[in-house]
DNA sequence: GATGTTATGTTATATTATAACAACTGTCAA
DNA sequence: TTGACAGTTGTTATAATATAACATAACATC
């Protein structure tokens, strides 16, 4: 199994290789990762914890950017666009992408203990989908594929939350 | 294909067979389903189309109920827990469940030109879920799949949002 | 009918997200 | 270099979704 959002590992390398990515792309992209849009992104590659908009926002304004939502909505709207992070619909939070070259919206894994997220793409669940989907004669735009229980990581420790009696 | 909530069916039975069974379940369980529970069900099962908490409290004060949001959300929770309807993540809306004999999240088509939505349970896609979270050493505990896009129903109606030019 | 439990009423507030419009910034060409 | 335009940000207000906290009522059981 290689480097996952639950296993250590280097994480400042997780945050400049997706910032440097970020930034390449846009290049390319012809579209402008701003001040506050680069922030925005950096905060969420924070941690692999999912980050919620207002959080954002509290972060945002101890640094002396401009604080009223719309600016983190919007911020997060852009890079949404870009394919640069996912909003997980069960936590209403936000998490980088690993992969932003090509347009997809991830399954993920959510851990409850350790609240981390780690983005998958697997061809199983793509071709089960397809499959539940043409039986209905149904047409895909996209989904919200989110598997929440326990990582890991957080089933070897000992249970930190049920000492014994 | 069987019957769905996309296609053209005598609705009115949805309605009864899913309050009758809550009824009985409820009896079973020694849970009481109150006047105000069974309507937001019967609200809830209106149609196929989710239905937001708001939608519902302004349904429940426009028929004399206490309208303040905890009474919405105490009935919805309670629902929940009896695996009478479901919470559509990706919404904010929530649907009745087909099956709330035994415990599951399902597995959601959402289609965005009816906006009606139908609960599967694909065990091709319980697995590719199950196959993903055992390479990662991940234990599931509850999911949210939501499959979002176009329905057959609506994919073969003349196009009514796009007039020929 | 006293008691404990469950359910509901009520008020207030927390959390998440968007609308609407004004002001500023960069680009490019007349 | 000025004007025009697109894109971005600032600002204020509000919408939409959800929960906390505590009081009261209804129901069950003894
Ligand atoms: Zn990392
Ligand atoms: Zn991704
Ligand atoms: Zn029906
Ligand atoms: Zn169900």
């Amino acid at each position: 199994m290689q480097a996952t959002a639950f296993s250590p590992h280097d994480h400042s390398h997780c945050i400049s290789s997706a910032i440097d990515h970020a930034q390449n792309l846009c290049t390319e992209r012809g579209v402008r990762l701003t001040p506050v849009r680069q922030r925005v992104l950096e905060l969420v590659w924070r941690s692999h914890q999912p980050i919620g908009a207002y959080e954002l926002l509290a972060a945002l304004a101890k640094e002396g950017f401009n604080s009223a939502p719309p600016t983190v909505y919007r911020a997060l709207e852009f890079l949404g666009e870009q394919g640069l992070l996912h909003k997980l619909d069960s936590l209403n939070a936000y998490v980088g992408c690993c992969n932003p070259d090509t347009p997809h919206q991830g399954h993920f894994l959510l851990c409850e203990a350790c609240n981390k997220a780690q983005e998958l793409e697997s061809q199983y669940i793509n071709l089960a989908l397809k499959l539940s989907a043409d039986q209905h004669g149904f047409e895909i735009q996209r989904h919200t594929i989110e598997i929440i229980g326990t990582c890991k990581e957080c089933l070897e420790k000992p249970n930190l939350l049920e000492p014994t009696l």
